[in-house]
DNA sequence: AAACAAGCTGCGGGTTTACGCAAGACGGCG
DNA sequence: CGCCGTCTTGCGTAAACCCGCAGCTTGTTT
């Protein structure tokens, strides 16, 4: 059995590469990769069937490289051992995890003990881990309930970039009408309007910048997200 | 002699730990907090002068922990040591340093040596060690050209946050007119315009926002300048 | 089939933004 | 002192944005 680590920080590569040995015996080969490129393509070269990846990592992220990767082989079992449970990467990896695929969601801050558990529970035995804590998240953001449409998910990002009503419209086939419509929705949810009026006149808030802050705030964008749709947008562009 | 190192990783904690007991033989004692918190209450229980300090940490980030620290006895010597070099950290950091204070800015990507190297002449000779990448970021961004001016950054913060203009205005003593000449510059300098008009009628952008967006992917904004900037902002409106 | 909820769309109007134009205000400089 | 560059402010306009109202198209429920 062969491991491949994908991670950006020395330390917690040799960490992590400590625990795949002691976890599983069984495995005689560990392989290890600094950032998402080089992830990409040991992954492939190797055939790679038991991943342990990071998600934040400079020259290619986690998921961009967990998108490709599952992509041409959806049975990999990818563990992702991340330091953050932010919203935004909850629902980047949930978009992108093939069905039926075995993958896992482990916080660094997890014990020893339970990275070794999860590690064998997801190479060995095929059952997906989640944290405790990212299936919170994970279960009020993809339930309707206080969690947000994929419909309303796409205009934050779309006011996030920075696009007009119009441009958005052209973008995602819709009139004018509706993206606005969307967006008042949007402010609901994410409850522009308490911050915004209060009670005097004076400490407005412009809505669709407020949003993508308290977006931000509240993580359910992040660096990465915008990054990923700034791409996205400008390939978007160049196909005219 | 004493050293407080502040840091959220474990891993990083006790690496940092070792290269303290490796490069200051006449460090007798080291202690260690693991957020910015708990942090400035060791430094002020322990009187610490000599701190190695994580900027980015959950509970209170690292130029907010430096600041108070720095207000309470401004001879402390502190070397941030951090993953990134996001101008919004560096801004962030000259901001706060006191007149003649010795400090360093060390990135986690330096070789042990450097981070040995950097402590000692920090520690012992009280000088300043800045990393070459984050120096060129200093200068660039403190000097005029291609760098952004204190009202310019203000503003940029503002419309970060959501304001209106009306609001702006009125948080920082100026016109609608004036607020909005600045926001003109800010869109200038930040080349909103290129990526918006391009050559078509249709893909156009949002001044504003798209100029929050390009200061993100730039990191001239990052989420911990957002988030004080937010407090900062709570602070004022309670204020009245 | 009728009833209903949910989403898309056009119309209309009030507000906010973006910005050109031009008139002061302030500080250096020859 | 007068000249000049930078910063501020008011006026005015065109565009963009926010949103209530109402008519339509769906898919779902009873």
């Amino acid at each position: 059995m062969k491991v491949l680590i994908v991670e950006d920080d020395p330390l917690h590569r040799s960490y992590l590469h400590e625990a795949v040995n002691a976890a599983l015996p069984e495995c005689d080969t560990v392989i290890e990769a600094e950032n998402g490129t080089a992830g990409e393509k040991l992954a492939r070269d190797h055939k790679s069937a038991h991943i342990v990846m990071d998600l934040q990592m400079a020259s290619r992220n986690g998921i961009e490289a967990a998108r490709t990767i599952w992509k041409e082989r959806p049975e990999t079992r990818i563990l992702f051992w991340s330091n953050y449970s932010d919203e935004a990467y909850v629902r980047g990896v949930s978009r992108i995890v093939p069905d039926g695929a075995a993958y896992g969601y482990v916080l660094k801050s997890a014990s020893d003990e339970r990275l070794k558990l999860a590690l064998r529970s997801i190479f060995i035995e095929s059952q997906c881990v989640i944290d405790r804590e990212v299936r919170g998240l994970q279960q009020k953001s993809l339930g309707q309930t206080n969690g947000f449409t994929d419909s309303e998910y796409e205009i934050l990002v779309d006011i996030a970039l920075g696009l007009t009503d119009r441009a958005i419209a052209k973008r995602r086939g819709l009139s004018l009408r509706s993206v606005q419509n969307r967006l008042q929705q949007l402010y609901d949810k994410l409850d522009v309007y308490q911050t915004a009026g209060d009670d005097h006149e004076d400490g407005r808030f412009n809505l669709r910048a407020r949003a993508v802050t308290i977006a931000f705030l509240r993580k359910l964008l992040n660096y990465s997200a915008l990054e990923r749709a700034e791409a996205e947008l400008q390939e978007w562009l160049d196909g005219k």
